[in-house]
DNA sequence: CTCTCGATGCGCT
DNA sequence: GCGCATCGAGAGA
């Protein structure tokens, strides 16, 4: 039986957004659709971090849309993006300030019938791998913009060794063999910074390196 | 393989 | 009206 003691609770995202984003990378995002367990590791996120991140939705200061950036950490935040695709945020940082790191990519673990069902005619390292693409295969919609991460019922984050047994042997796929132990901390040397993808904003918000990712992952957006 | 472009809803000016 | 934290189809090489 899995605990909700594995489940990431509020303090661990009322933290510092790049501490965050830095220590979701292999975590476990699970959804619970109709009982059943949809899961993946997570391999690539990107903090966006306050008002004066450009790059952010709360550039424009507190509206209806980004209202739950600014509420407790530990919600989703989910929003659609040119009418067609949903993108999935968890809220960090203190009630108040707007921050969030987005989920950009994950490697399927639990449930990956059901996410080539979702997204039919796509090879599997091609059902999550960019932000909306995992969405349409965890089935995750706006429905569960400020959803709490932290109850453990539809949408939470799990530490990555709450099944351990699950089977490692092509964990965190196309990684060195040092970081292949599911349950591990990620090593720093198999973690990329880069500037974040699609972003309009500022040069500041062009240039900053809050997009991680595990180098290598075959489950990484391209 | 690369590049271009349309889809499609709605938040915001 | 404008433009978007994207994706996938289609064209060309």
């Amino acid at each position: 039986m899995r605990s909700k003691a594995h489940i990431l609770d509020r303090d661990f995202y009322e933290r510092p957004t790049l501490e965050v984003a830095r220590e979701l990378l292999g975590q476990r995002l699970v959804r619970v659709l109709e009982g059943q367990r949809l899961s993946g590791l997570i391999v690539e996120v990107e903090a966006y971090i306050g008002e004066e991140d450009k790059a952010s939705h709360a550039a424009v200061g507190r509206t209806p849309r980004n209202e739950v950036m600014y509420g407790p950490a530990g919600h989703a935040y989910v929003y659609l993006i040119y009418g067609v695709h949903h993108c999935l945020n968890a809220v960090t940082e203190a009630e108040g300030f707007p921050a969030a790191v987005l989920i950009r990519a994950i490697e399927p673990r639990e449930g990956i019938e059901v996410m080539r069902a979702h997204r039919p005619g796509r090879p599997d390292d091609q059902l999550t791998n960019g932000p909306a693409k995992l969405c349409q295969a965890l089935a995750i919609d706006l429905s569960l913009n400020g959803a709490d991460l932290c109850t453990g019922e539809v949408l939470f984050i799990e530490v990555a060794n709450a099944r351990r047994g699950l089977g490692t042997s092509d964990s965190l796929g196309g990684c060195p063999a040092s970081v292949r132990e599911e349950g591990e901390h990620v090593a720093d040397d198999v973690v990329i910074a880069t500037p974040r993808i699609g972003v309009r904003g500022d040069e500041l918000a062009k240039s900053r390196p809050w997009r991680f990712c595990m180098q290598g992952n075959r489950y990484v957006s391209q």
